[in-house]
DNA sequence: AATCTTTATCGTAATATTGCAATATTAAAT
DNA sequence: ATTTAATATTGCAATATTACGATAAAGATT
């Protein structure tokens, strides 16, 4: 074994969970956090500013990517990448509706 | 090589990107999910509830924890799992923030 | 056209995750 | 004290992720 059975849960649950996992990962949440301070950018900058090589922060773009959460635009010979705005919705309305639903209720723990 | 270079980063940032690694399962959002509708919950209900093995629901329900999503109290020899409610709004709010903060630019892509 | 710049891809080693059978643990029930 | 029920742990095979050097690709510059 060792693959996720994502055949069995929902197309919602695996686009959340799928959104998340490009999330789960330091670097990403960095590049996210850099693409947002400077609304857009262009991956050299990435580069510069991480304390990774470049080969690693352009797989971690793809994964950004693939799930939805960058977009990227070519210009000239350097490529424009920036945030999804309706991917990012997309989790923080996620994330609202549970965190609402949580306050209404009362834990047994 | 293989492993996360998480001391490069900021403890912010590792917080985040553990909460959103342990949430990168459609297992873990389905249990988290499940977690929020009865409100409290016996492992055992997760173990019917999802198309998975006691051992591996019982790993997930860790992980969750370990990330701090989740709390569990133990209840005669059954064990009562619940969210935390302050780790879903710190995540919450967190993604509230870069939505926002992407609604007052203007983007390039 | 040759070179430079920027980004992507390939290949590969190290490590982590996923899933489950088997087994252990712990407390309740008999 | 046994048995039962609920959950955790161990061990392991299959697969995925992380990181980066080497190299490729593609447009800009000279």
């Amino acid at each position: 074994m060792g693959a996720t059975k994502t055949e069995h849960f929902t197309s919602r649950q695996n686009t959340i969970a799928n959104m998340a996992k490009a999330l789960g990962h330091p670097a990403r949440i960095a590049i996210m956090e850099y693409l947002v301070k400077v609304d857009s950018c262009i991956c050299g900058d990435i580069v510069n500013e991480l304390p990774l090589a470049q080969p690693t922060i352009s797989q971690h773009l793809k994964e950004l990517k693939n799930a939805g959460l960058i977009k990227g635009n070519i210009e000239g010979n350097a490529i424009c990448y920036c945030v999804d705005e309706k991917a990012m919705a997309k989790i923080q309305s996620y994330f609202e509706n549970i965190a609402s639903r949580l306050q209404k209720k009362n834990n047994c723990c």
